[in-house]
DNA sequence: TTTGCAATTTATAATCAATATAGATTTGGG
DNA sequence: CCCAAATCTATATTGATTATAAATTGCAAA
């Protein structure tokens, strides 16, 4: 079926593959759009009614404890997440909303301030217009 | 008077120079720890016992809007501000709590993806252990 | 100065996403 | 199939921030 690489995944990290919790990384990785909490729970009610949003948010929470998720904190009071766990940024246009993945250059500390530093953990935020919503010339 | 370049900062923008702006702005101008709402209110109320908790969320609103400083948001459910706008990241250690700055490269954006877009706010995280926390080798 | 009005501040109440809790259900090994 | 542990669900709670409205302050004109 196809929520095997979900049951795998999940197993891989030594957590329960649970009904609930395989729907929602595979909800998670097909849909890169950066949902919100609210947004899955919608999405995954209707066939799952059931569901309750504090698995949602417990899901999350397991996910991103072992790496299959981020969050996406672009907005103020909206969590996002993302299945997608490479190191990239995250744009956010302010005219339609979406958000937009883009890469980061090798090392984001141009300075050495803090040579000698451990870096766990890296969030890149760029807020604007976005090439479909920007007026052409 | 010390709080003359506050009160020009403020009126430049165009809003009313009242003491609660004046000495929140100056707290964060000398005090440049990314401190929070509540770090601000409590080291203020002590001489100004009317202070309300409210005004320095006004303010520091009102600040941001016209550019006179910016949130840190590096901790979930604790915004900072910080009066050096200038591009710049913020480091958060995870071992000793402090926001350290650092220079960012030129663009931050490595692929073409966003390519005539309009960037309007740019901000860099990184979470780690800084160079005073980390067991030297 | 004094006056008057708009801007600002203050206190209180309301909001709302996220967490805590505890009982019910599900999962997976034997 | 059974059972203990893990997970899920519903409800209550939290806590930072916003909303509201009344009180106060700032400031410019008379």
């Amino acid at each position: 079926m196809s929520t095997n690489n979900e049951v795998l995944a999940l197993k891989k990290c030594g957590i329960g593959a649970s009904h609930p919790r395989i729907r929602i990384l595979q909800y998670l990785r097909e849909n890169r759009t950066h949902p919100t909490v609210d947004e899955i729970y919608i999405a995954l009610h209707e066939s799952m009614p059931s569901l309750s949003k504090m698995t949602v948010y417990n899901s999350l929470n397991v996910f991103m404890e072992h790496g299959l998720c981020r969050d996406v904190r672009i907005e103020e009071g909206q969590v996002r997440y993302d299945a997608f766990v490479d190191d990239h940024g995250h744009f956010k246009c302010e005219k339609c909303s979406k958000v937009i993945d883009f890469s980061t250059p090798p090392s984001i500390i141009a300075d050495s301030s803090l040579k000698g530093s451990v870096i766990k953990q890296t969030d890149v935020f760029v807020r604007g217009i976005c090439p479909d919503c920007k007026p052409s010339v």
